[in-house]
DNA sequence: GTCTATAAGGTGATAGAC
DNA sequence: GTCTATCACCTTATAGAC
C-alpha cells in the first residue's frame, strides 16, 4: 500500500469514526466525512467502495480492544484483582476510544444490524469464558454467589457510559471533557461498588 | 378531542415509538409508521405535522416518568431505602417503556439535538437535587463518603442498561424478552452492589 | 490517483379530490 | 376528516476528464 494511500484511509476513518458517532450511520453525509477528512467526496468512493463498508470498517476498529479487555480474567487467578483490573481497561477504552465505543453502542442498540456474525460469535464466546470464570470462583468460594451475566451487564453499563453518555456527563459535572482525575474516580467508584458487591476486598494496584 | 383522533393519535405515537427506538430518527421512515399504524401517510403529517415533531412528542412520553422517578430521594429519610426505591424506579421504567427509554437513550448519545432546553433544565435540576441529597446523607455519617454524581451515573447506566441494550441482553441471556424474574435478579443485584458500596444495609422492602 | 459534474433513487411534505 | 397522486429536495454513487 502506497504511502499517500495509508495516510488518506486512515484520515477517512478517522474522521468517519467521529461523524458516525455524532449522528448516527443515516445521519451522516459522505460529504461531511469527505470535508472532516480534507478530500474531495468520490476518493471517500475510492478507497472505501461505500457508506456501508466505511460504517462497518470504523465499527470493527473497537472490536479488538473490547476482545482484548478480559485479559485479566485469565491473567489473574484472585477474583478481586481480575476485575479490578476489567474494570480499569473498559474505563480506558470508552476515553481512548469514545467515538469508536459509541459507533459500537449505537449499533448493539439497533440491534446490530451491521455486525457480522463472525465478530457477535467472538464477543459472545468472550462472554460466555467470563461468566464461567466468574462462577468458578463462586464455587470455589473466592467470592460471594452472584449472577455472573447481570454483573457484567452492570459492569459494561457503567464502565461504557462514559463514553456513551458523554453529552449527559458533560452537563451534569459542568465539563467538556474528563480530566484523568475524572476517570480515575469512576473506575474506583464502579471497582468499588463491584468488588464489595462480591464480598471482596478492595485491592491496591499502582 | 373527537374519539377518532384519540384513537389514531395514540396508535402512531405508539408505531413511531417503536420504529424511532428500533431505527433512529433518520432512518425511520414515517411510511412504516404509517404502516404499522394501520393509516395512509398524510394521516401522521395531518396529526403531528412533521416527523421532527412527532419525534419530539414521542420522546417527551418518556420524560414524565423520568422525573418522577426520584421520588424516593424525598420521601425517604434513610439512603438504603431511597437508594433502593430509585433503582427499582429505574428499572421498572426500563421493563415498561423500553422503546421511548432507547429513543431518550439514542437522543443523548447524540448529544441531545431534539431536546428542549425547558426538559434538560428539569432533568438538570432532578439531578443536582439528587446530589446534593446523597452529599446531606453523607456528611451526616448516614453512608459513607461517596461521589454522588458519579454513583448516580453508575445507577442510571446499569438500569437503563435493560432497555437500551436489549438485544445485547437478549444475546447473552440467551432469552428473546427477560421475564419478571430477570428484572427481580437485576433490581437485586444493582441494588446490592450500590448499597454494599455506600456502606449501608440491605433493605427488605415487601 | 484525483476530482467535477451528473445520474439514479428515495423521502419528507402537500395539493386537491373525496 | 381522509387519502391518492405528485412535487421538491437531498444523498448515495459513478462516469469520465485530468
Amino acid at each position: 500500500m502506497s504511502r499517500i494511500r495509508e495516510i488518506n484511509s486512515e484520515r477517512i476513518l478517522e474522521s468517519s469514526c467521529i461523524e458516525f458517532a455524532e449522528k448516527g450511520y443515516s445521519a451522516t453525509k459522505i460529504i461531511d466525512i469527505a470535508k472532516k477528512a480534507g478530500l474531495p467526496k468520490p476518493n471517500i468512493y475510492y478507497y472505501f467502495q461505500s457508506k456501508e463498508n466505511l460504517y462497518r470498517c470504523v465499527l470493527e476498529s473497537i472490536i479488538e480492544p473490547l476482545l482484548e479487555a478480559s485479559a485479566p480474567f485469565d491473567q489473574y487467578e484472585d477474583p478481586a484483582i481480575a476485575l479490578g483490573e476489567y474494570i480499569r481497561t473498559k474505563i480506558r477504552i470508552s476515553k481512548e476510544h469514545p467515538h469508536a465505543s459509541k459507533v459500537f453502542a449505537s449499533e448493539i442498540m439497533h440491534g446490530a444490524p451491521h455486525l457480522t456474525k463472525d465478530i457477535s460469535d467472538k464477543l459472545m464466546s468472550q462472554t460466555k469464558h467470563m461468566t464461567t470464570r466468574i462462577d468458578q470462583w463462586v464455587s470455589d468460594g473466592k467470592m460471594e454467589p452472584i449472577d455472573a451475566q447481570h454483573l457484567l451487564f452492570t459492569i459494561w453499563a457503567s464502565t461504557q457510559t462514559y463514553a456513551d453518555f458523554d453529552w449527559q456527563i458533560g452537563q451534569v459535572t459542568g465539563k467538556k471533557t474528563l480530566d484523568n482525575h475524572d476517570y480515575q474516580t469512576a473506575t474506583e467508584l464502579i471497582t468499588r461498588l463491584v468488588l464489595k458487591g462480591c464480598g471482596l476486598n478492595l485491592v491496591e494496584i499502582k
